[in-house]
This record gives structure tokens, sequence and C-alpha cells, in this order.
DNA sequence: ATCTATGACTTGCATTTTGCAAGTGATATT
DNA sequence: AATATCACTTGCAAAATGCAAGTCATAGAT
């Protein structure tokens, strides 16, 4: 469980800390939400459709708190709502998140529309800067759909493989 | 346990199938061994330094294999000997492994040289290039040290944050 | 003021995955 | 033939997970 037992490092390299942090199955799906789904609730993620046990779910939000990833505030309005925002060392993880999106999308089946991930793989910078402007700014404008989980989203947009632009 | 039981996907998410693959603590270590460490056999893993159980390991070689991001072969010179090697798709995580490395270093307590780090991340391209190379090329060098695993490497190269390059 | 609903968790418990120690079998070396 | 090495398997206890069913503190309606 990440961030769970404080237990001593592996080792000090950089990606098994990482690992450490959000080397499961969930955190990088919460984090993806809050990120680019405009996610602040509780519910919302449980809800959002990858089936997260609600024990799991309240487990990572702990985690990802402790470990200075998101923060919990209540709402002023609704005493009973947590809104959950990502922290700068949360957003800093847009560009992990979007090197997976790419890779996944050029190598597996994913319901993600092959043209828009072809855009977004040749112009990274400018996808992580917009991603980063609406957490500044506080706009909770979706940026990315929910790529074809069997429902909504036109199959004709649905990927089946995307070329490589840049390899060699 | 990634890529072992070939159940239904959770959803067409990249970002949740890539994490199917390697959503756990391990996978991405041995993958990070391969890219950047020149290993190739099941014992250099096994020492490694991060400690992964021989059971867990033979494991993920199997479930890397089987999603086709490494291969295993024979050594020709001593049967005993597998060596594994990452696929096209396997050296296409180069860009997640640096993202997740930079992150961290950025962020946490790593046993990573600062000025490595800096260096990297202003060079991205250049270092996804070169990590390419090398395997196109089956060039073994190591691209990476082990990272301050409490051995080697120079306490005065340690760092403690690195300042983020291009934030806004 | 009471009654019902909602949102964010906890708890219990069966199932699955993990970690460690100890094999196993196929080469290779002596 | 004896021993060592390498890449796994197996057994079993410990930890993590998924699911159903609470709990508890508001909020809104009667």
């Amino acid at each position: 469980m990440p961030g769970k037992s404080k237990s001593k490092r592996r080792s000090g390299c950089p990606v098994s800390i990482s690992l450490e942090r959000f080397g499961d199955r969930w955190s990088l799906l919460i984090i993806r939400d809050l990120m680019v789904r405009g996610f602040r609730t509780f519910k919302e993620f449980q809800e959002s459709g990858e089936g997260i046990a609600t024990n799991i779910l309240a487990d990572r939000l702990q985690s990802l708190e402790a470990a200075g990833i998101i923060t919990a505030e209540e709402e002023k309005t609704d005493g009973r709502r947590v809104n959950y925002r990502l922290t700068e060392k949360g957003i800093d993880l847009a560009p992990v998140l979007l090197e997976l999106l790419i890779w996944a999308a050029r190598h597996e089946e994913t319901g993600a529309p092959c043209a828009l991930i072809a855009k977004m793989a040749n112009n990274r910078e400018q996808v992580v800067a917009e991603v980063r402007r609406r957490w500044r700014e506080r706009d909770p404008t979706p940026f990315l759909p929910k790529f074809g989980d069997d429902e909504g989203s036109d199959k004709s947009m649905q990927t089946r493989r995307v070329r490589n632009p840049s390899n060699a």
C-alpha cells in the first residue's frame, strides 16, 4: 500500500521512490481524474466507472494526501463535502500521465481517439501547459473525455494504433 | 498481478490500460534496469539491490514477456542463461521512466545527483534518443548509475531538490 | 423538531497477491 | 561423477484487495 507504511526505502533511485508512492493500480487513476476530468469529490471517483472499492479509494486519498500530492478541504457551502485538489507536486505528474497515455495509445488497443492522441504526442509541452493552466486557475472543465468505456464516444473515432511520429 | 489474469479491462482509458500492464511496484524497475543499467539476466535483477523476491521476479518477467514488452532468449554460449531484452514496445517506455525520474528528483529526497537530473530535464529528447540508440545497437553500457543506495556515489552530489526550470 | 437523504468514510470477512525460504531441474565446470 | 550456477517452482504466512454492510455528520424537507 503506497505511503501507508512509512517503512524504509528500497533504494535512492527516483524511479523506485516514485513507484513506492503510486506503484499500484489506483493512485494514478485518481490523479488522472483530478487532473483532466475535473473530479473533486469522493463520490465522483467512486462513480468514475473503473470500479474502485470505497475502502481502497479512502485509503488512496489518504495516502496521496500524506504524500503531499493532493489536498483535502471542506466545501464551505456544504459541510459534508470534501474537495480534493492536486498540489503542485501533484500537478507536476502531468508529464508522466501524458507519456503513459501516449505509450498505451500507441501500443495497446485503447478507446482513445487516434487523432487526439497524435495531436497530443506532437504538442506535449502545450498539453502540459494547458493542464497546468486549468489547475492554477481552478478551471474545472474536463480536459479529456472518458475514452470508450463502452459508452458515449463515437466508434469511428476509436484508435487501432497510432504511428510513432518521432522514433529515430 | 499485471498481465497474469487475462481478465476484462476496467476501461478503455490508455492510462488505465498502462496501469494494468505495469501498475505494480516491480515491473517498471525491471524495465528501468533493462533500459539504463544494461541488465540482461535473472541473476542481475535479483541482485539489483531493491530486494525483489525470485517468485515475483519470475512472474513479472513472464508478464512482461506476455505483454510484448520484453523478449527472453537463450544465450548460445550457455544454455542455462536467458537473456532478456526490451522490445520496441518496451523501449518506448523510456519517456515514461524519464518523467518519473524527473518528478521524483524534483519532489522527493532521492539519491540522484542534482546536476545530472537537471541536465536530463533540459534535454529530454536527447536523453530518450540516446537510450534508444543504445537499445538499437545493443550497447550494454549502463546509462545511469545506481543512485545512492547507501553505497558508491559521492555524497556531495546528492540532490536535495531540483528547481523546476519550465513551470509556467 | 423529526425524518429522510447524502457524502465520506469504517468495519468484517472471504479472496487474491505478496514475500520469504526452500526446493527442482537443466546445464556448466572440475 | 561431484559440485556449482541459473532460472525458475512450491509451500506457506502475511499483507492487500474487493465486496457488502455499517457509521457518522450534515442538509433539506415535513
